[in-house]
DNA sequence: AACTGTCCCTGCAAGC
DNA sequence: TGCTTGCAGGGACAGT
């Protein structure tokens, strides 16, 4: 599922294969993946246009338009960007095509594809942000973009309570983390998923954030975490390799990776599934 | 202000 | 074999 390492993989795609290049056509096919401004914003926001850069806070896309306009791409659970020759046959949840403008003599076609259809696509103009995109505010630092350490996290803690892994999902606390990492972090800094927040020490705070930051960026560098269900690639296509790394996330019941002695345990919390290793973590 | 539970949606796997 | 059920999960939202 895309989580910060993903999204900021998706970014680098984008930043290489679709900065400077004209959109000529837009097709939208579901309206549910453009329903924040309707489909005819989007069409008319993006074709003609030329994307300046590619940025990303959390788990949003942000492009600036050569138009004054801005784009945001959320995937949420199982969105994509790929960039495809045109012609190549699409995949089935294809909801949004952008046609680019010739490169070196090839014309792509930029697809937003999304099974689940929890994703995104939003057109708008920046001086709106506020009333479109309400919660772009709110988020919390981003752990690869802004400055990122003990005291930042620290601060971010004031006040909160309940079980740490709780509020490390929470993105007005810190934008990006997901389920997976959410535990990955967990068990690397040695702390169980639900040791209340305010219970921590400001040394193990300061190892979290170290944690927080080693964990992303080694994730950025090995492409992001493609699941079994491989709903997640780039956007060339490609799974990442991050996985092969997961010391619990997906490893219910086999041995822990640092101990080496006992299973891991999954339970839910949320709805959401939760990994750990009772001897590991505290 | 901050926390909890519910909902959105589809594909897939397990169970009957 | 073919149905039903449950699970996967990000985040907005409503309710407390």
């Amino acid at each position: 599922m895309p989580e910060l390492p993903e999204v900021e993989t998706v970014r680098r795609g984008i930043e290489a294969r679709v900065v400077g290049r004209k959109i000529l056509k837009v097709e939208v096919g579901r309206e549910r993946s453009v329903r924040r401004v309707g489909r005819d914003a989007v069409i008319h926001g993006m074709t003609g246009a030329t994307l300046v850069n590619a940025r990303r806070r959390g788990k949003y896309l942000l492009s600036d338009l050569d138009t004054g306009d801005a784009l945001m791409i959320h995937l949420r659970m199982s969105g994509r960007v790929l960039v495809e020759p045109q012609g190549t046959p699409r995949p089935p949840h294809t909801h949004v095509v952008c046609y680019l403008d010739a490169c070196n003599g090839q014309n792509d076609e930029m697809w937003f594809v999304d099974p689940r259809t929890f994703g995104e696509v939003v057109v708008y103009d920046p001086r709106d942000e506020s009333a479109v995109l309400p919660e772009l505010s709110r988020l919390g630092p981003d752990p690869i973009v802004d400055g990122f350490n003990g005291d930042v996290l620290a601060r971010q803690f004031h006040g909160r309570r309940g079980a740490i892994k709780q509020v490390l999902l929470n993105q007005h606390v810190v934008a990006g983390i997901g389920n997976i990492y959410a535990d990955e972090i967990l068990h690397r800094v040695r702390v169980r998923w639900d040791r209340p927040v305010d219970s921590l020490s400001r040394r193990t705070v300061n190892a979290m954030a170290d944690c927080i930051v080693a964990i992303l960026r080694e994730a950025i560098e090995s492409g992001g975490s493609t699941l079994d269900d491989t709903q997640y690639v780039d956007i060339e296509g490609k799974v990442g390799s991050f996985q092969e790394m997961h010391r619990v996330y997906g490893r219910e019941g086999l041995p822990c990776l640092t101990c080496g002695k006992t299973s891991i345990r999954r339970v839910m919390v949320a709805g959401r599934s939760t990994c750990f290793c009772p001897r590991c973590q505290k």
